[in-house]
RNA sequence: GGCCAGUUGGUGAAGCGGCUUAACACACUGCCCUUUCACGGCAGCAUUCACGGGUCCGAAUCCCGUACUGGUCACCA
């Protein structure tokens, strides 16, 4: 019964059992299928797209069962924590729109929920209270092995081509009789506590993944740390044990490079006698590169990480719809089917999901992110734009709000109409499709009639100058072009200019063309007569002289 | 090397023993419509589901093997 003695050297002033805590945090009173699903980052400061997209389908989880949605940061690693990293965290999870019910913020001392704290390293003695029943249990030991000893147990399992790891007889302190145990703790000795496993490698257990299904696994037979020697914090299984437990998960959505630990989750719950939460693996969301497909990186693809949609200016339910296409690739159809419905409302089936990896495809972001920004109003592309621009581009904001009108007109250039204009892919896109709209960014150097024959621009613009008139219907003001056509020999009739081409100068393609450079210098715009409408007689008629001149 | 998983077109994928001469979407290509672009329309794009074998009247779908790909094997999460 030393081992009392054990577990009391250790752990002094731990007092509460795992029995007082249980009783601390109730079952919580939810509806019968009411899922907890959590976002459990550690604070490294950035958020990548692997992290955005389990927490994605936490929160939809969540809401369409009326479950509870919450946060808990993950500081157990205090070398790789950042300062400032959860309060980044909370302002992308507010961006998009996927707050949490219960979180806890240091910054503005804000806490929400009756199951924390949320910071793992605020709940050291929790974590403590469940060790120590571990040790006095005999089911957990404190290991003296250095990093030295360690490095030479691996090197030589390498070498004799064994399973690397500390077990069986490898485990050198598994069975230090206590009392010696007591004697090098109280020496000084440096010590990390370890699971006395109790599995058997050769055995193996069925587990049910909700993404993957059944699924084979030899039991764990490796002591893992479960407690750290630098500071007692506990290791990322161990806190994943009693924080889920205690914190009464339902589901843990996780990418799957967690599958390969199912097995010490497995007998860490078993070792508690707790029921494990449901899992939902998701598939790694992979970067092809060359002729090699790999993990998406931070460091090598700027995809991977969320800033990167930000500064492009996606709008946020643009990457969610994205995303939500490759969780369940019967999300599109549902979208068809459901315009109006809120994402949440979508019948997510961890089923669904693949079970291999997937290369996120940009082309398809664009395309689903386009349809998206065709469909809005002409307010809230002005508002996406305003405030991407406040942020990207202070200059192109002020013009913004200076012809805030204008601007909007210019974004419902053949949009309220049934299959509206598509041009637009994301917010930073804008400016370089509309530019010329504004005088302070027209620039006269910027037209290219070198595609035609210079005397012909001239007269062409000089005779059109004369019979524009801004009251025209756009019927009118197309046969004023193809009078012009007529008149200077281009061809009005399309047909006929492609059956013999040589006939004529041009077509009214080219004197467009031209008139569209003169005011605009692109040869790529929305429907010109609508710039014009726009653009008014004076700014027109200064335009054209100026490319007169020219 | 051990363990786990996966392998359907350029991409995401549907399919889960006959309805598949492999859905849908994106991308791409061509044509048409057209004042440009965009939209839209039409057509094309895997004779075949990594490979080999087996079961079966019948296999992309079930079984076995091989190959390949990915994940993981820290006092990191």
């Amino acid at each position: 019964m030393n081992r009392q003695e054990l577990a009391d050297l250790i752990f002094p002033n731990i007092t509460k059992t795992i029995a007082d805590y249980e009783a601390m945090y109730p079952e919580r009173n939810l509806g019968e299928n009411a899922r907890v699903t959590r976002f459990a980052p550690s604070p490294t400061g950035f958020m990548h797209i692997g992290h955005f997209m389990p927490c994605l389908i936490d929160y939809v989880l969540a809401r369409q069962s009326d479950g509870i949605f919450y946060l808990r940061n993950e500081d157990t690693d205090t070398s790789r924590t950042v300062e400032g990293a959860v309060e980044y965290i909370r302002s992308v999870l507010n961006t998009y729109g996927l707050n949490p019910d219960e979180y806890e913020y240091r910054d503005t001392d804000e806490v929400k929920g009756n199951y924390g704290p949320y910071i793992q390293s605020a709940r050291k003695e929790i974590y403590h209270a469940f060790i120590k029943h571990l040790i006095i249990e005999g089911k957990a030991y404190p290991c003296f092995l250095t990093q030295e000893e360690m490095d030479v147990i691996r090197e030589g399992q390498a070498r004799d081509k064994r399973r690397i790891g500390i077990y069986g007889r490898y485990a050198k302190y598994r069975d230090l009789p206590v009392e010696e145990a007591i004697e090098k703790i109280k020496n000084g000795e440096s010590y990390t506590i370890r699971l006395k496993s109790n599995g058997d490698f050769n055995r193996k257990f069925k587990f049910n993944d909700l993404a993957n299904g059944e699924m084979e696994f030899p039991e764990n037979d490796i002591d893992i740390p479960i407690m750290k020697s630098k500071d007692g914090l506990p290791t990322y299984h161990f806190a994943h044990l009693v924080d889920d437990h205690l914190m009464h998960t339902t589901h843990v959505v996780r990418g799957q490079e967690w599958i390969s630990s199912i097995p010490v989750h497995y007998e860490l719950f078993k070792t508690f006698g707790f029921k494990m939460p449901k899992y939902i693996h998701i598939p790694l969301i992979l970067k092809k590169e060359g002729e090699t497909i790999r993990k998406i990186s931070k460091r090598l693809d700027p995809e991977a990480k969320m800033t990167y949609y930000e500064e492009k200016g996606y709008p946020t339910m643009a990457v969610i719809e994205a995303i939500m296409t490759i969780a369940n690739s019967n999300y599109e159809a549902w979208r068809e089917g459901h315009p109006d419905a809120h994402f949440t409302e979508f019948e997510f089936s961890p089923k669904k999901m693949s079970s291999s990896g997937a290369l996120f495809d940009l082309d398809k972001l664009d395309n689903i992110s386009k349809n998206y920004i065709s469909h809005l109003t002409k307010e809230e592309v002005y508002d996406g734009v305003l405030a991407w621009s406040k942020v990207y581009d202070e200059d192109f904001s002020k013009i913004l709000e200076k012809y805030k009108d204008y601007s909007m007109k210019i974004y419902n250039i053949e949009r309220e109409q049934k299959k509206p204009r598509k041009d637009y892919t994301y917010y930073s896109e804008i400016k370089e499709k509309t530019w010329y709209m504004y005088d302070e960014y027209f620039d006269v150097a910027k037209a290219d009639f070198s595609a035609y024959d210079g005397e012909d621009v001239k007269t062409i613009l000089t005779q059109y100058k004369v019979i524009y008139n801004e009251n025209d219907t756009m019927e009118e003001w197309f046969n004023k072009i193809k009078e012009l056509c007529t008149e200077l020999n281009y061809a009005t009739d399309m047909k006929a200019y492609k059956s013999d081409p040589s006939q004529y100068k041009g077509s009214v393609v080219d004197v467009t063309n031209i008139i569209r450079i003169a005011l605009t210098t692109l040869t790529t715009t929305p429907d010109l007569y609508s710039i014009m409408k726009l653009l008014g007689k004076t700014r027109i008629l200064a335009r054209f002289d100026k490319m007169i001149a020219k």
